[in-house]
DNA sequence: AATGCAAGGTCAAAGAAAGTCAAAGTCAAA
DNA sequence: TTTGACTTTGACTTTCTTTGACCTTGCATT
Protein backbone atom coordinates (compact mmCIF):
# COMPACT_ATOMS: atom_id res chain seq x y z
CA UNK A 1 0.00 0.00 0.00
CA UNK A 2 1.39 3.54 -1.01
CA UNK A 3 0.38 5.18 2.25
CA UNK A 4 2.65 2.79 4.17
CA UNK A 5 5.27 2.59 2.31
CA UNK A 6 5.28 6.72 1.95
CA UNK A 7 5.18 6.49 6.24
CA UNK A 8 8.20 3.84 6.06
CA UNK A 9 10.22 5.96 4.10
CA UNK A 10 9.42 9.31 6.09
CA UNK A 11 10.18 6.98 9.47
CA UNK A 12 13.70 6.43 7.71
CA UNK A 13 14.37 9.83 6.77
CA UNK A 14 13.58 10.71 9.99
CA UNK A 15 15.92 8.24 11.79
CA UNK A 16 18.96 9.44 9.25
CA UNK A 17 17.87 13.04 10.28
CA UNK A 18 18.25 12.44 13.99
CA UNK A 19 14.10 13.03 14.76
CA UNK A 20 13.49 16.43 13.14
CA UNK A 21 13.36 17.25 8.75
CA UNK A 22 11.65 19.10 6.27
CA UNK A 23 10.29 17.93 3.28
CA UNK A 24 8.91 19.35 0.06
CA UNK A 25 5.69 18.05 -1.04
CA UNK A 26 5.79 18.74 -4.44
CA UNK A 27 9.43 17.03 -4.88
CA UNK A 28 8.41 13.94 -2.69
CA UNK A 29 5.57 13.22 -4.23
CA UNK A 30 6.99 13.60 -7.74
CA UNK A 31 10.22 11.27 -6.62
CA UNK A 32 7.93 8.66 -5.01
CA UNK A 33 5.18 9.03 -8.22
CA UNK A 34 2.11 10.20 -6.42
CA UNK A 35 -0.05 12.83 -6.53
CA UNK A 36 0.60 15.94 -3.42
CA UNK A 37 -2.20 15.02 -1.51
CA UNK A 38 -1.07 11.59 -0.83
CA UNK A 39 1.86 12.76 1.01
CA UNK A 40 -0.58 15.26 3.28
CA UNK A 41 -2.76 12.11 4.12
CA UNK A 42 0.21 10.27 5.03
CA UNK A 43 1.18 12.86 7.48
CA UNK A 44 -2.08 14.05 8.78
CA UNK A 45 -3.29 10.08 9.23
CA UNK A 46 0.01 9.09 10.23
CA UNK A 47 2.16 11.73 12.50
CA UNK A 48 -0.71 12.98 14.17
CA UNK A 49 0.54 14.69 17.66
CA UNK A 50 -1.28 11.29 19.78
CA UNK A 51 1.89 9.70 18.26
CA UNK A 52 4.18 11.92 19.21
CA UNK A 53 4.74 13.95 16.36
CA UNK A 54 4.85 18.40 15.65
CA UNK A 55 4.00 18.79 11.88
CA UNK A 56 4.76 22.52 10.76
CA UNK A 57 4.86 23.88 7.37
CA UNK A 58 4.96 27.09 5.41
CA UNK A 59 3.33 27.76 2.14
CA UNK A 60 4.18 29.76 -1.22
CA UNK A 61 7.65 29.35 -2.79
CA UNK A 62 10.28 27.31 -0.70
CA UNK A 63 7.71 26.18 1.39
CA UNK A 64 8.06 23.03 3.14
CA UNK A 65 6.38 20.60 6.02
CA UNK A 66 8.48 19.76 9.08
CA UNK A 67 7.97 17.06 10.93
CA UNK A 68 9.45 16.65 14.75
CA UNK A 69 9.51 13.33 16.38
CA UNK A 70 8.41 14.86 19.98
CA UNK A 71 10.36 12.68 22.64
CA UNK A 72 8.93 12.10 25.65
CA UNK A 73 10.17 14.05 28.77
CA UNK A 74 11.21 10.82 30.44
CA UNK A 75 14.02 10.60 27.51
CA UNK A 76 16.10 13.46 28.40
CA UNK A 77 16.20 11.36 32.01
CA UNK A 78 17.42 8.18 30.29
CA UNK A 79 20.08 10.58 28.26
CA UNK A 80 21.46 12.23 31.38
CA UNK A 81 21.90 7.91 32.47
CA UNK A 82 23.42 7.91 28.85
CA UNK A 83 25.76 10.36 29.67
CA UNK A 84 26.64 9.43 33.13
CA UNK A 85 28.17 5.91 31.99
CA UNK A 86 31.71 5.82 31.12
CA UNK A 87 33.06 3.67 28.73
CA UNK A 88 33.21 0.81 31.09
CA UNK A 89 31.26 -0.07 34.05
CA UNK A 90 30.72 -3.01 36.18
CA UNK A 91 27.81 -5.25 36.76
CA UNK A 92 27.58 -3.85 39.77
CA UNK A 93 27.17 -0.59 38.77
CA UNK A 94 24.85 -1.69 35.66
CA UNK A 95 22.38 -2.97 38.19
CA UNK A 96 22.47 0.11 40.27
CA UNK A 97 21.50 2.07 37.42
CA UNK A 98 19.02 -0.14 36.52
CA UNK A 99 17.29 -0.29 39.82
CA UNK A 100 16.86 3.06 39.64
CA UNK A 101 15.27 3.33 36.40
CA UNK A 102 12.94 0.65 37.64
CA UNK A 103 12.12 2.74 40.73
CA UNK A 104 11.30 5.74 38.80
CA UNK A 105 8.92 3.88 37.18
CA UNK A 106 11.01 4.28 33.57
CA UNK A 107 11.38 0.66 32.97
CA UNK A 108 9.50 -2.58 33.98
CA UNK A 109 10.69 -5.20 35.73
CA UNK A 110 10.83 -7.55 32.69
CA UNK A 111 12.95 -5.22 30.64
CA UNK A 112 15.05 -4.96 34.07
CA UNK A 113 15.92 -8.83 33.49
CA UNK A 114 16.63 -8.74 30.19
CA UNK A 115 18.64 -5.71 30.69
CA UNK A 116 20.26 -7.03 33.50
CA UNK A 117 21.07 -10.60 32.03
CA UNK A 118 22.26 -8.87 28.99
CA UNK A 119 24.96 -7.17 30.78
CA UNK A 120 26.00 -9.72 33.30
CA UNK A 121 29.57 -11.28 33.90
CA UNK A 122 27.81 -14.60 32.90
CA UNK A 123 26.52 -13.50 29.58
CA UNK A 124 29.88 -11.93 29.01
CA UNK A 125 32.00 -15.03 30.40
CA UNK A 126 34.10 -15.76 27.55
CA UNK A 127 35.72 -11.84 27.71
CA UNK A 128 38.40 -10.94 30.22
CA UNK A 129 37.29 -9.09 33.07
CA UNK A 130 38.71 -5.84 31.65
CA UNK A 131 37.08 -5.94 28.25
CA UNK A 132 33.84 -7.45 29.75
CA UNK A 133 33.36 -3.62 31.82
CA UNK A 134 34.02 -2.28 28.43
CA UNK A 135 31.68 -4.46 26.25
CA UNK A 136 28.96 -3.99 28.99
CA UNK A 137 29.18 -0.04 28.77
CA UNK A 138 28.53 -0.22 25.13
CA UNK A 139 25.80 -2.60 25.34
CA UNK A 140 24.41 -0.77 28.20
CA UNK A 141 23.86 2.74 26.06
CA UNK A 142 22.74 0.73 23.46
CA UNK A 143 19.84 -0.13 25.24
CA UNK A 144 19.26 2.65 26.75
CA UNK A 145 19.20 4.05 23.31
CA UNK A 146 16.84 2.01 22.18
CA UNK A 147 14.73 2.50 25.59
CA UNK A 148 13.67 6.09 23.89
CA UNK A 149 12.78 4.45 20.33
CA UNK B 1 -18.50 -28.60 5.37
CA UNK B 2 -16.85 -25.49 4.03
CA UNK B 3 -16.45 -23.79 7.22
CA UNK B 4 -14.15 -26.43 8.55
CA UNK B 5 -12.47 -27.11 5.38
CA UNK B 6 -11.07 -23.19 5.61
CA UNK B 7 -10.19 -23.74 9.11
CA UNK B 8 -7.89 -26.29 8.66
CA UNK B 9 -6.39 -24.85 5.30
CA UNK B 10 -5.90 -21.63 7.84
CA UNK B 11 -4.51 -23.92 10.56
CA UNK B 12 -2.05 -25.30 7.58
CA UNK B 13 -1.19 -21.87 6.59
CA UNK B 14 -0.65 -21.05 10.06
CA UNK B 15 1.95 -23.79 10.28
CA UNK B 16 3.75 -22.88 7.87
CA UNK B 17 4.12 -19.65 8.41
CA UNK B 18 5.25 -20.59 12.08
CA UNK B 19 2.50 -19.43 14.33
CA UNK B 20 1.43 -15.60 12.78
CA UNK B 21 0.07 -14.45 8.98
CA UNK B 22 -1.83 -12.05 7.52
CA UNK B 23 -4.43 -12.86 5.07
CA UNK B 24 -6.69 -11.26 2.49
CA UNK B 25 -10.21 -11.64 3.43
CA UNK B 26 -11.64 -10.91 -0.47
CA UNK B 27 -8.74 -12.92 -2.07
CA UNK B 28 -8.84 -15.79 0.07
CA UNK B 29 -12.36 -15.75 -0.56
CA UNK B 30 -12.09 -15.69 -3.97
CA UNK B 31 -9.76 -18.23 -4.19
CA UNK B 32 -11.28 -20.69 -2.01
CA UNK B 33 -15.07 -20.00 -4.28
CA UNK B 34 -16.72 -18.74 -1.33
CA UNK B 35 -18.60 -15.31 -0.04
CA UNK B 36 -16.30 -13.18 2.05
CA UNK B 37 -18.25 -13.35 5.05
CA UNK B 38 -17.32 -17.00 5.21
CA UNK B 39 -13.96 -16.15 6.38
CA UNK B 40 -15.22 -14.37 8.68
CA UNK B 41 -17.51 -16.64 10.17
CA UNK B 42 -14.47 -19.62 10.45
CA UNK B 43 -12.45 -16.74 12.15
CA UNK B 44 -15.27 -15.71 14.97
CA UNK B 45 -16.19 -19.21 15.36
CA UNK B 46 -13.23 -21.10 15.00
CA UNK B 47 -9.95 -18.88 15.41
CA UNK B 48 -11.26 -17.09 19.05
CA UNK B 49 -8.95 -15.97 22.23
CA UNK B 50 -10.16 -18.75 24.53
CA UNK B 51 -8.76 -21.03 21.48
CA UNK B 52 -5.72 -19.16 21.61
CA UNK B 53 -5.52 -17.13 19.10
CA UNK B 54 -5.17 -13.43 18.60
CA UNK B 55 -6.75 -11.70 15.48
CA UNK B 56 -6.27 -8.16 14.26
CA UNK B 57 -7.40 -6.43 10.89
CA UNK B 58 -7.12 -3.27 8.81
CA UNK B 59 -10.17 -2.37 6.47
CA UNK B 60 -9.59 -0.02 3.35
CA UNK B 61 -7.45 -0.26 0.91
CA UNK B 62 -4.51 -3.12 1.50
CA UNK B 63 -6.72 -3.90 4.44
CA UNK B 64 -5.97 -7.70 5.36
CA UNK B 65 -6.69 -9.80 8.73
CA UNK B 66 -4.14 -10.97 10.95
CA UNK B 67 -3.88 -14.34 13.22
CA UNK B 68 -1.75 -15.28 15.52
CA UNK B 69 -1.30 -18.52 17.46
CA UNK B 70 -0.66 -18.38 20.99
CA UNK B 71 2.25 -20.29 21.74
CA UNK B 72 0.45 -22.06 24.81
CA UNK B 73 3.89 -22.85 26.51
CA UNK B 74 5.64 -20.13 25.31
CA UNK B 75 8.30 -21.24 27.95
CA UNK B 76 8.43 -24.22 25.94
CA UNK B 77 8.88 -21.87 22.54
CA UNK B 78 11.69 -19.64 24.22
CA UNK B 79 13.53 -22.92 25.45
CA UNK B 80 13.57 -24.53 22.09
CA UNK B 81 15.07 -20.92 20.50
CA UNK B 82 17.64 -21.40 23.57
CA UNK B 83 18.87 -24.68 22.13
CA UNK B 84 18.52 -23.72 18.51
CA UNK B 85 21.05 -20.69 19.02
CA UNK B 86 24.53 -22.16 18.33
CA UNK B 87 27.48 -20.74 20.53
CA UNK B 88 27.76 -18.11 17.95
CA UNK B 89 25.20 -16.13 16.39
CA UNK B 90 25.31 -13.33 13.35
CA UNK B 91 23.53 -10.00 13.96
CA UNK B 92 21.01 -11.49 11.18
CA UNK B 93 20.14 -14.39 12.43
CA UNK B 94 19.50 -12.13 16.14
CA UNK B 95 16.88 -10.16 13.88
CA UNK B 96 15.34 -13.15 12.66
CA UNK B 97 14.72 -15.12 15.94
CA UNK B 98 14.10 -11.66 17.02
CA UNK B 99 11.27 -11.37 14.18
CA UNK B 100 9.83 -14.48 14.77
CA UNK B 101 9.10 -13.90 18.73
CA UNK B 102 7.77 -10.27 17.83
CA UNK B 103 5.52 -12.58 15.09
CA UNK B 104 4.29 -14.41 17.82
CA UNK B 105 3.66 -11.72 20.17
CA UNK B 106 6.07 -13.65 22.75
CA UNK B 107 7.88 -10.14 23.01
CA UNK B 108 6.69 -6.66 22.34
CA UNK B 109 8.70 -4.22 19.94
CA UNK B 110 10.39 -2.68 22.76
CA UNK B 111 11.87 -5.34 23.96
CA UNK B 112 12.79 -6.69 20.45
CA UNK B 113 14.72 -3.03 20.18
CA UNK B 114 16.48 -3.57 23.81
CA UNK B 115 17.84 -6.99 22.71
CA UNK B 116 18.21 -5.95 18.90
CA UNK B 117 20.68 -3.03 20.03
CA UNK B 118 22.26 -5.29 23.33
CA UNK B 119 23.58 -7.96 20.63
CA UNK B 120 23.99 -5.36 17.79
CA UNK B 121 27.51 -4.97 15.91
CA UNK B 122 27.28 -1.73 16.67
CA UNK B 123 27.08 -2.36 20.93
CA UNK B 124 30.20 -5.20 20.35
CA UNK B 125 32.20 -3.18 17.88
CA UNK B 126 35.22 -3.21 19.90
CA UNK B 127 35.29 -7.07 19.32
CA UNK B 128 36.76 -8.89 16.70
CA UNK B 129 33.98 -9.94 14.10
CA UNK B 130 34.52 -13.56 15.62
CA UNK B 131 34.79 -12.99 19.28
CA UNK B 132 31.41 -10.81 18.29
CA UNK B 133 29.48 -13.85 16.79
CA UNK B 134 30.10 -15.70 20.29
CA UNK B 135 29.56 -13.34 22.64
CA UNK B 136 26.42 -12.33 20.98
CA UNK B 137 24.84 -15.93 20.98
CA UNK B 138 25.75 -15.66 25.06
CA UNK B 139 24.03 -12.51 25.73
CA UNK B 140 20.89 -13.39 23.35
CA UNK B 141 20.64 -16.79 25.15
CA UNK B 142 20.58 -14.77 28.72
CA UNK B 143 18.25 -12.96 27.10
CA UNK B 144 15.85 -15.42 26.31
CA UNK B 145 16.07 -17.02 30.02
CA UNK B 146 14.94 -13.57 31.32
CA UNK B 147 12.10 -13.78 29.14
CA UNK B 148 10.99 -16.81 30.80
CA UNK B 149 11.54 -15.79 34.38
C1' DA C 1 0.90 47.99 -5.18
C1' DA C 2 -0.37 44.57 -8.45
C1' DT C 3 0.52 40.40 -10.55
C1' DG C 4 1.93 35.85 -11.19
C1' DC C 5 4.15 31.74 -9.86
C1' DA C 6 5.26 28.32 -6.43
C1' DA C 7 4.23 25.97 -2.73
C1' DG C 8 1.17 23.70 0.69
C1' DG C 9 -4.05 22.95 2.39
C1' DT C 10 -8.77 21.09 1.89
C1' DC C 11 -12.27 18.41 0.58
C1' DA C 12 -15.17 15.37 -1.68
C1' DA C 13 -15.72 11.49 -4.76
C1' DA C 14 -14.41 7.02 -5.98
C1' DG C 15 -12.33 2.76 -4.78
C1' DA C 16 -10.80 -1.06 -1.82
C1' DA C 17 -11.23 -3.95 2.01
C1' DA C 18 -13.14 -5.79 6.15
C1' DG C 19 -17.34 -5.91 9.53
C1' DT C 20 -22.23 -6.80 10.61
C1' DC C 21 -26.46 -8.85 10.56
C1' DA C 22 -30.43 -11.17 9.44
C1' DA C 23 -32.63 -14.57 6.54
C1' DA C 24 -32.48 -19.02 4.98
C1' DG C 25 -30.54 -23.66 5.02
C1' DT C 26 -28.85 -28.10 7.38
C1' DC C 27 -28.81 -31.57 10.56
C1' DA C 28 -28.89 -34.05 14.71
C1' DA C 29 -31.08 -34.61 19.09
C1' DA C 30 -35.22 -34.51 21.86
C1' DT D 1 -41.69 -33.54 14.23
C1' DT D 2 -40.06 -29.81 16.42
C1' DT D 3 -36.29 -27.49 18.18
C1' DG D 4 -32.01 -25.45 18.37
C1' DA D 5 -27.29 -25.10 17.22
C1' DC D 6 -24.49 -24.29 13.56
C1' DT D 7 -23.68 -22.78 8.45
C1' DT D 8 -24.14 -20.33 4.31
C1' DT D 9 -25.21 -16.28 1.78
C1' DG D 10 -25.69 -11.67 0.41
C1' DA D 11 -27.09 -6.93 1.27
C1' DC D 12 -25.56 -3.15 3.62
C1' DT D 13 -22.12 -0.51 6.71
C1' DT D 14 -17.79 1.23 8.21
C1' DT D 15 -13.09 2.27 7.64
C1' DC D 16 -9.16 3.46 5.12
C1' DT D 17 -6.86 4.88 0.67
C1' DT D 18 -6.22 7.26 -3.64
C1' DT D 19 -6.94 10.97 -6.72
C1' DG D 20 -7.88 15.37 -8.52
C1' DA D 21 -10.02 19.88 -8.52
C1' DC D 22 -9.89 23.98 -6.30
C1' DC D 23 -8.28 27.25 -2.33
C1' DT D 24 -4.86 29.88 0.35
C1' DT D 25 -0.48 31.76 1.28
C1' DG D 26 4.09 33.67 0.51
C1' DC D 27 7.48 35.48 -2.44
C1' DA D 28 9.46 37.78 -6.40
C1' DT D 29 9.02 40.79 -10.09
C1' DT D 30 7.24 44.59 -12.34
Amino acid sequence: MLADTIAKIIEEMLDDAGGALELQRNEMANRLGCVPSQISYVITSRFTPEKGYIIESRRGGGGCIRIVRKQMQSDEYLMHFFYAIGNAISEREVLAYLGNLLGNELINKKTYDIIASATSNSALSDLSPEARDIVRAKIFKHTILALMK
